[in-house]
DNA sequence: CTGAAAGCGCTAACAC
DNA sequence: GTGTTAGCGCTTTCAG
């Protein structure tokens, strides 16, 4: 046996090579499968030999290796989740709660950047899916016919978020954005806005947020609003520097939707500096519903988002599955709240 | 051969399975190591040859199960970070920028969520080393014996960020914090600032930071500075309830340093609520240098630190090591910037 | 430039 | 309860 290259590894193991399962086996006078019972199926090991395993295991400080476990079982106890960036506050909690509750279960997350606009989303996908992940969290329901492919093929469970379609891949979490737009739109006509502007990045689901919002306008026999759209991702600075553009051409809105929060306090920043009374004259309206802007600008509303919950939701509907179960809900929608400081 | 148990796969496989190297490698009539060349190290294999399993890569979608390679090259081509949280927006651009340059490499960051006070990082290191990665990234220079014993017996290259330390378990990429109390219990003193105080979390880094601006203090003849100190994670609430307990206790500093950019927000906003000018009467300093803070509040100063660089430094130093080479640096102090928005 | 053999470290499935 | 056998899908090493 020792003949073969490779062969005559020893209780010991090469100097610098990490301690495997089969050393532990060893060590403790028992076969490779009971130390791995113990790791997996502790119950089915006698409380001795259990105890004089975990012995060993901890004596010798050894660290099973997934890679050979998940490459035997075809279980990675990975879930991968796409996300187009943390820079972008509004995904991280998502991203938090995602985490939380999936290590609960013996999970791990792994997180990929797509960029903006899911630049990276194809080349991340295949590297995420290499890793053999037991489903995969994205973000967004647009997505391309390669990525949809390639996720039907693997035959994980899929859940996308952040947005909503009746069609979804496997299961969708989120809300609707163009519906968000409408409710905007709603809102401040209710409010007696007569003047309308838009901010925003080019990002597909605020685009669909400003598609909703102008359908509305027009529906309720309103002016167009004036628009400036720019490429995502968006920043305070960008906010600011887009409102002073608007203004300078002439067009002096009484009420701005931005994409983000962000957006919305260079809007406000850039409003004020001009000595524009902000709700009074202008209101101004984020999205994301971050601490800052509940916290810091009481001018300042927003369409708030529960993103803990998509994040939660999503997880759980990843866990039944993966429980064999079926999901509990295919398509969840978790609404949104729209807080205005003027009135609260 | 199709006697045993799990043989006979031909190169349909199994119909719910995955499309393996071998199935590849039988559909271009080749050997399947000929297809791992193609995928590893193209310039070994002939153009015609290469183009033609390149098709047929293509036509089945084949994704190459990392896990498998992973185990058979013990190379993962994955980097583990560990971070305390990406609520705490500090740590988001270091992130960010590690991803970027490690994608850049053909490596994947997996990130880990540690929760303060690092309660989980023996068990998230656990668990990060059991997918055997090429390196770790780590925050922060305290960790457990354990965690500092099963860092070495992994023998691979380690990172640790945000902060500095004459022994780094291997590199170590960041600033003193002790330094940033220092300097700005100086840069307050020399403003002429006579009554201060400090808010913050009882994070290890906070408290270092707290250490250096109390004992500066000292030494310079100053007043010990009223303090706050309260569980992490901190928020804008919390730092206004702070500041709220602070002047109502009869405390009334003229300068107030906080652990963090969102405390700072929170001091700030319970501040000007009561009346006192920012920062005629109080001088506010954070910590981080966030955007929001840069940004929308003039009155506010803060500890301005280049997140991104850490996480573009560290990627280096990885990358480095992983190369072959020896690291270009064990230690790099990348500083950091008082940001005094009375003076600028 | 290509292939064959062996094995990475683990677990499924079955025997005892 | 515990052990045995046969892979999981890839790469290493060496042969041609």
């Amino acid at each position: 046996m020792n003949t073969k290259p490779g062969a005559g590894r020893t209780a010991l193991a090469r100097a610098t090579d990490a301690i495997t399962l089969e050393d532990v086996a060893k060590l403790a006078g028992v076969s490779p499968m009971t130390v791995s019972r113990v790791l997996n199926r502790p119950e089915l090991v006698a409380t001795a030999t259990r105890r004089r395993i975990r012995q060993v295991i901890e004596r010798t400080g050894y660290v099973p290796n997934l890679l050979a476990g998940g490459l035997a079982s075809r279980r990675s106890r990975l879930v991968a989740a796409i996300v187009p960036s943390i820079t972008n506050g509004v995904f991280v909690e998502t991203i938090q709660a995602l985490t939380d509750r999936l290590w609960q279960e013996g999970y791990q997350l792994m997180l990929g950047l797509a960029g903006y606009p899911a630049a990276r989303e194809d080349a991340l996908l295949s590297a995420v899916l290499g890793r053999r992940p037991d489903a995969v969290c994205l973000t967004g329901i647009e997505h391309s016919a390669d990525v949809r492919k390639r996720l039907m093929a693997a035959r994980i469970p899929v859940v996308e978020t952040w947005d909503l379609t009746p069609t979804p891949l496997d299961m969708v979490v989120g809300f609707s954005h163009e519906g968000v737009g409408i409710a905007v739109a709603r809102h401040l006509v209710g409010k007696g806005r007569r003047r309308f502007a838009l901010v925003s990045a080019d990002d597909v689901r605020a685009l669909a947020r400003k598609r909703g919002f102008t359908a509305e306008l027009v529906r309720l026999d309103q002016p167009a609003p004036a628009c400036v759209v720019f490429e995502a991702p968006s920043t305070l600075a960008l906010g600011r520097a887009s409102m002073a553009a608007m203004l300078d051409r002439g067009d002096v809105p009484d009420a701005v939707f931005c994409s983000s929060d962000a957006l919305a306090h260079g809007v406000l920043e850039e409003t004020r500096t001009r000595g524009i009374r902000v709700p009074r004259d202008i209101a101004i309206l984020g999205f994301g519903g971050l601490e800052f802007t509940r916290h810091t600008s009481p001018a300042l509303s927003t369409v708030d988002i529960d993103r803990s919950a998509i994040g939660r939701i999503a997880a759980e509907a990843i866990l039944a599955r993966l429980g064999g179960q079926q999901p509990p809900l295919r398509i969840v929608d978790v609404g949104f709240t729209i807080v205005d400081r003027e009135t609260t």
